[in-house]
DNA sequence: CTACATGCAAAGTATTTGCATTGCA
DNA sequence: TGCAATGCAAATACTTTGCATGTAG
């Protein structure tokens, strides 16, 4: 999972500008495990930024994940943005759903999948969600995250 | 899958009342294989009910869905709606990306998935996108429709 | 200095709600 | 006939866009 500095320089690598803001984005998600909702990162970036605006939060997250610093997935209750998993080992996820942290799955039954030759494979999703070891200790109001 | 009948059937169990509108909606999704938009079933409704509203379409679409005659699903340009798969097979899905249509797989990984005792499982999501047969053979504009 | 980043305001889109009227059961 | 379903209008998110100003490089 790519740190404050990767991120940076990987933006500065494709002729993005530093800011002040970008570097405070840029550590937030390198801190964070789970999913963030642009709400939850204006909320946190609003703190230290007192003129922030609401439009500022999505062009940004909108070019990181362009750029691929960040993942961008559709949860039931709307997009949420996370660290790009670092490139090259192919994993899914267990998926909280009480924090939204993720935990890496490194098995992958695509392999194992039997697909009609005509139907021609672009990609896949395999995820599982539940609760894990720290919420499962304390209550567990309803909150989605997936489909069946 | 359910068919017209059997979608009217269960709305009128539950005490939903079988109007005109909603006979065209439970035929509209009986006739369908791949998702539908609230847009879709508005315009497709809007032929034949001049003075239709959006939110009757998304009233109906609720109530179907928390009835369990629709299964919604959030794709990255919106949700989607379809009738529910039949009960008691436990299956997932192809999904064509440019039509929208599902394919079965019966194969399901979670069995030899291997997830720490720590994790309390929910639920899981495994779904394969590209194109069906069909589809191959006219051209791909880039279209959405899941993530990884 | 120049081009990109930001804030502000406003526009778009998607979805929901309140209320009066209509119509199924 | 009574209560749910509908249409209409307006409210509420959520997200994007245009433009003037500020600032990184």
């Amino acid at each position: 999972m790519l740190n404050t500095q990767e991120i940076l320089d990987r933006m500065s690598e494709k002729g993005l500008r530093i800011t002040d803001q970008r570097r405070t984005l840029a550590k937030l998600f390198a801190e964070t495990d789970g999913y963030l909702s642009p709400k939850d990162v204006y909320e946190y970036m609003g703190r230290q930024y007192s003129g922030l605006s609401f439009d500022t939060v999505y062009r940004n997250l909108r070019v990181m994940h362009e750029l691929g610093v960040l993942e961008q997935i559709v949860f039931e209750d709307g997009m949420k943005f996370r660290v790009h998993c670092a490139a090259g080992e192919h994993h899914h996820h267990m998926i909280c759903l009480q924090c939204e942290k993720t935990y890496p799955i490194h098995f992958c039954p695509m392999p194992m999948t039997d697909v009609p030759g005509s139907f021609q494979v672009v990609k896949h999703k395999f995820e599982v969600f539940g609760y894990c070891e720290t919420c499962q200790r304390e209550d567990h109001p309803l909150k989605s995250g997936g489909n069946e």
